[in-house]
DNA sequence: GGGCGAACTGTTACCGGTAACTTTCTTGTG
DNA sequence: CACAAGAAAGTTACCGGTAACAGTTCGCCC
């Protein structure tokens, strides 16, 4: 008789027991470390694990646990480039935790269909990143389940004092025509920074337009409607190159013209010409105190112990200057 | 007796089957449409289903099946776009083939760790994306688990195709000392650009130097052992950004003095001031290459359709210009 | 109307762990 | 040295599905 034997399982925790000369539940408790075992027993089991090779299987054991130890984070597409350092920022801390982060992303077609497959998982939680009004209603519809969203409602203490940090500098400079180009209106983040904007600049002769998305493109073709500003302040980093582009086509040169200011320092905002001037976010910092929200909802009894806040901090580069006469 | 029902758990196939007045099999066949069911049972079952909100657990399925349908993406830190763009790919290809995709990154100090996680993990296969020697040496350690990387290790006709295409370009506008800036060494897709460069620029004085890191950070460092070149092309375009920065601030300016090529167009590229000239690879297609063929591997049975070749276009801008005599 | 496949449906075992309970050592103590 | 208490190990059931096989039911034909 043939040993039917096509595929090398890999070893069970019962193989591991076989070869120890202990029962399984022995190995369990050496796995999870509950009990102790003899010494004599332990190292049997020790060293049937290594002569195996053997690995515990997450799946059984989290079905027997009945918990799951994973959690989704769902984002647009990930094609800015703060959006993927705050879900870096999550599985960071995901990990730390001890949970599983699983990236789903959706275009705006797909989202029905993203959320169905979400349904299906044994998820833990949902820690919904990307933010729109779009993301936020088809969520509500999902079964009442965990759900988190990472960006704040409410212009978050920090946020609206990096938008002062700016209006403080633009001002110093001279500037007293100040353009907002804000993100797409249907971000609630790209409301939050455009109403820390207001919060900053009341009193200035502002004006404000809408990027319809966070890219350069649609910086670029938002510096087109620009008016006549001594200054542009953006959502993010890459409008600011998109809107310093469209100034340039219209032979207006930053910052000798217009001063412009970004939003995240994306990495390369040092190396624009000029180097934009733009506020730093500590993006991991965010995505932390976003898994954080989750697994106090998640594990009621985390401790509370508090992260340390965040702070945005205006770095000025060579895109503000003193306003030309 | 109080029932126990503290955590009221997710309905399961039997809670389906005692509603539904069938047998939990019944469901199960009913869920994988394995065999028809008689339209009375099929409208009983699916009438429960709706009623309890009822929901297969993956885990079990997973358990149960033997298999696992997750497949792991390895990659460094998701800083570049260009990475995550394929990153993109590999999940669009991944879910479309009915696969989760695990994306795991990385730190160079926390490797270890990281296969070690997936070692413990159910995963039907790992997909290295950011391939790193020591990436590569790390992985062979690792379980004779199956293991596929995505920047291919001999220049691929496409990407050599580019290089040709680029050489061509600036033998046009009549540069003749090109100096290539490379990307880190011990990166293998580094190497088969650089390889690329070299097979197409034969004949041609070129010097090579190479960049710490992907960043502009460290194309910016690059670009001061610059020597005296008419032309500069970059492994990717945030090294090329770096450079033409470096340049700026020696005096240099692109295009008029050197021209400059960059490699992946990615989106804020043409923003650039100058815009840059570069190479289009579509990465989400490549990324749906790499999936293939972990997914060859995992189901040898896969039909072979082949995917439609990559081609890497050169897009020329703003940052190439005819040689200043 | 009995016989017979084919089409459904039910039963039982199993996937690889964990939890709860029971049994079998070890100890320490009187 | 017997015995109780505690420590270590074993047994059994269960997590929520699937697979294999056994048992019904049904339609059709003679």
């Amino acid at each position: 008789m043939v040993r039917k034997d096509r595929v090398p399982r890999a070893p069970t925790i019962y193989d591991v027991a076989r070869v120890a000369e202990v029962s399984h539940q022995t190995v369990s408790r050496y796995l999870s470390g509950a009990s102790p075992l003899r010494p004599a027993s332990r190292e049997r089991v020790e060293r049937a694990i290594q002569e195996l090779g053997y690995r515990p299987s997450l799946t059984a054991r989290m079905l027997a646990r009945g918990e799951s130890r994973t959690v989704v984070a769902l984002t647009g597409e990930l094609l800015e480039v703060g959006t993927v350092q705050l879900v870096e920022g999550v599985r960071r801390a995901a990990r730390a935790a001890g949970y599983l982060l699983d990236v789903m992303t959706y275009d705006a077609d797909d989202l029905e269909r993203t959320l169905t497959t979400i349904g299906r998982q044994d998820v833990a939680g949902v820690l919904a990143i990307a933010d729109t009004d779009q993301l936020r209603e088809a969520v509500g519809r999902l079964s009442p389940d965990l759900l988190v969203t990472v960006t704040e409602d409410t212009p978050a203490a920090h946020t609206v004092e990096a938008h002062h940090a700016v209006a403080r500098h633009l001002i110093e400079l001279g500037h007293d025509r100040v353009t907002y180009v804000a993100g797409p209106r249907d971000w609630c983040s790209a409301r939050t920074r455009l109403r820390a904007f207001e919060e900053a600049f009341t009193g200035l002769d502002s004006e404000r337009l809408f990027a319809a998305g966070w890219s350069a493109a649609s910086g670029h073709e938002a510096g087109r409607r620009l008016r006549n500003p001594t200054a542009v302040v953006c959502a993010n980093d890459q409008i600011a190159l998109g809107v310093t582009r469209a100034l340039a086509e219209r032979g207006r040169h930053v910052p000798a013209d217009v001063s412009v200011v970004g939003y995240d320092d994306m990495p390369e905002a040092a190396y624009f010409s000029p180097p934009l001037t733009t506020v730093r976010q500590d993006f991991a910092l965010h995505g932390a105190h976003a898994f954080r929200r989750v697994l106090e909802r998640l594990e009621p009894d985390v401790p509370r112990e508090p992260l340390p806040a965040v702070e945005d901090h205006l770095i000025v580069r060579g895109s503000t200057a003193v306003r030309r006469a």
